[in-house]
DNA sequence: GCCGTTTTCGGCCCGACTGTTTTCAGTCG
């Protein structure tokens, strides 16, 4: 087994992260201590992070190792990896209506309203919700009236409509609209986009602006007052918040000038990252918020990112690194990792074109490429079974590798990879015969049918064949559409150390597959990662940049992708592989 | 419920906005 990998075995680390979340979220309904609450909430997340098996620190004794498990919490862990169930758990669940707890992720609704209406009006569940609201009782209710019902009805519908997940792709372009409009209308002397877009998580909840100026007034009436605006949430002297025709929300944040360094740190957040920077500052006896750094409610200097990760003693921390999973402990120590940059990629090792379902000649794609600054590009269109995007036959790749040696001839400092993205069928094999994929020099292999009959199998079975480079799109998920095929992607990540083959980062936007936490895992074992667009068409290209994000938010540096070597030093590795392979088939 | 070089008890991040109040609770980020 490789060291440190998550796999099948780990699933009992979520299992548990579930159940403290549960219990969480039950006691803070029930008014308990917050404190208590959060111990849990922590918990859970500790559980999630951690990169080991749980049953072995068990069996070490070393649960109460984990930061934020104490030996209340040990002792409940250990009870479930013994028995299967956790008393407090099973007691609590038992006499709490379950359809409460999806109340909480209802917007404007929260635990303290959920246990009022539970108790005065015996809501159990959403049903029960939305008839309190239409029969007037909830408004009703001490502390209640007209308006927060409107709210919490608003926050149900939405909640229904999209379960509040935006791709980053679509979130980034309606923050860039925002912020075009912003820079061109209110002069700002500052203007950033914030929240999780910064951090490049592959779906957001709401989009976050960030402004510095002088007239906050007006910012805010030329935000709410910008097209697309269907309602404005709330509207105060300093903040904003919109909903959009398209079910977006956008929230604006106006600061003066000198706090904005600040205010995008915290407004950047995560949540978590930034309570970690503020217990730290206590520690240290300062005081951190969205105005600065203060010692003896003295605001010490604090004009960029950089100056204020100084004052608490940290390296400055990357966005996508803002996550509380360990970039703060790294970040004391200055041994933060060199995140990979756009700079680093030097080609695309998986595009598609018009011989099979892209929309563009590999002329065009290879135009477009060299003009991104690349060395090479692959062309790896699909395999004959591949009928809904129309495969190529042999006859079809034997044309395309003729075309494109003879488009090479034709540039200079820049090569066309002949490739192909070959189906891995139901029994594993490849959709391409050897006597084919020897011509080639790339080869993604893929899973594109079937996928319920045996993936993790049929992946490793085409690991065999030596010329498999990539195994592309490795679960297979479509991001709010379609969850991935149950791949145990613990033994791809081992047959990949043992075969020399990299796994894809798929940049489309609405794959993102390997998605963050794989793609770190995928890292820490040290296989190569390949961040490809699996481009359609020229503009596709750009999805790199939703690559690189997921890239930076997976520790993912220069010497761990395999498209940051030259086309010269991966060919000549696929050889070396090749005879190495060869050698022991002879023996 | 967790935690500790202010350590076994008393803390635990902090501020804006809204709506319902008449000074504050709830929610959000």
């Amino acid at each position: 087994m490789v060291k440190g990998l998550k796999s099948a075995f780990t699933m009992k680390n979520q299992e548990i992260a579930d159940i403290f979340s549960t219990i969480a979220d039950i006691l803070e309904i029930q008014n308990e201590n917050q404190f208590k609450v959060n111990a849990y909430r922590k918990a859970a997340r500790a559980l999630t992070d951690l990169n080991v098996d749980i049953e072995q620190l068990q069996q070490q004794d070393q649960l109460s190792s984990i930061p934020g498990v104490g030996k209340a919490i040990a002792k409940k862990i250990d009870q479930y990896l013994n028995t299967g169930k956790i008393q407090k758990y099973e007691e609590l669940i038992s006499e709490f209506p379950k359809g409460l707890l999806e109340l909480l992720k209802i917007q404007n609704l929260g635990p303290k309203t959920i246990a009022l209406a539970a108790k005065k009006l015996n809501v159990q569940n959403l049903d029960d919700l939305l008839v309190v609201i239409e029969n007037g009782s909830l408004s009703k209710l001490p502390g209640m009236g007209e308006k927060k019902v409107q709210k919490i009805k608003a926050g149900v519908d939405y909640y229904l409509s999209s379960r509040g997940n935006i791709l980053i792709s679509q979130a980034l372009t309606v923050a860039e609209e925002i912020v075009r409009h912003l820079a061109e209308t209110s002069n700002p002397e500052d203007i950033s986009i914030a929240g999780s877009i910064r951090r490049m998580k592959e779906t957001v909840h709401d989009i976050d602006i960030l402004v510095a100026s002088k007239q906050p007034k007006s910012c805010i009436k030329n935000f709410v007052d910008f097209k697309g605006v269907r309602e404005v949430i709330a509207a105060g002297e300093t903040k904003a918040s919109i909903r959009r025709t398209d079910g977006s929300q956008v929230d604006l944040r106006v600061v003066s000038p000198e706090n904005f360094a600040a205010a995008l740190l915290y407004f950047t957040g995560s949540k978590a990252h930034n309570v970690k920077l503020r217990s730290l500052a206590k520690n240290k006896s300062l005081k951190i918020n969205e105005y600065g750094v203060f010692k003896n409610d003295r605001k010490i200097a604090t004009d960029s990112e950089e100056d204020i990760y100084r004052k608490l003693g940290l390296s400055w921390i990357a966005p996508e690194l803002r996550e509380d999973r360990g970039e703060v402990e790294l970040a004391e120590e200055n041994r933060l990792p060199v995140l990979i940059n756009r700079e680093d990629i030097l080609g695309d090792l998986h595009v598609h074109s018009n011989y099979s379902d892209g929309h563009h000649s590999i002329e065009s794609m290879a135009e477009s490429a060299a003009a991104m600054g690349y060395q090479y590009i692959a062309i790896c269109d699909h395999s004959k079974s591949a009928n809904y995007a129309n495969g190529l036959s042999a006859e079809k790749l034997e044309q395309q590798i003729k075309e494109i040696d003879s488009l090479n001839q034709r540039f200079d400092n820049f090569k066309i990879l002949k490739g192909a993205e070959v189906d891995i069928l139901p029994d594993g094999a490849l959709d391409f015969p050897d006597n084919l994929l020897q011509q080639l020099d790339i080869i993604v292999a893929s899973i594109h049918s079937a996928f319920n009959q045996n993936p993790t199998e049929r992946i490793l079975t085409a690991m065999n064949n030596s010329y498999v480079d990539i195994i592309g799109h490795p679960t297979g998920r479509l991001i709010n559409q379609r969850q991935g095929y149950d791949v145990d992607l613990a033994k791809v990540v081992e047959k990949a150390q043992q075969k020399g083959i990299a796994l894809e980062l798929n940049a489309h936007p609405l794959r993102l597959d390997l998605n963050d936490v794989d793609a770190k895992m995928a890292k820490d074992s040290g296989i190569k990662i390949a961040i490809n667009t699996d481009a359609h068409a020229t503009k596709d290209l750009n999805f790199i940049e939703f690559g690189i994000g997921v890239a930076r938010r997976a520790w993912l540096e220069k010497n761990d992708v395999l498209n940051c070597q030259t086309c010269q030093k991966i060919l000549n590795n696929k050889r070396k592989k090749q005879d190495t392979q060869n050698e022991m088939l002879e023996k």
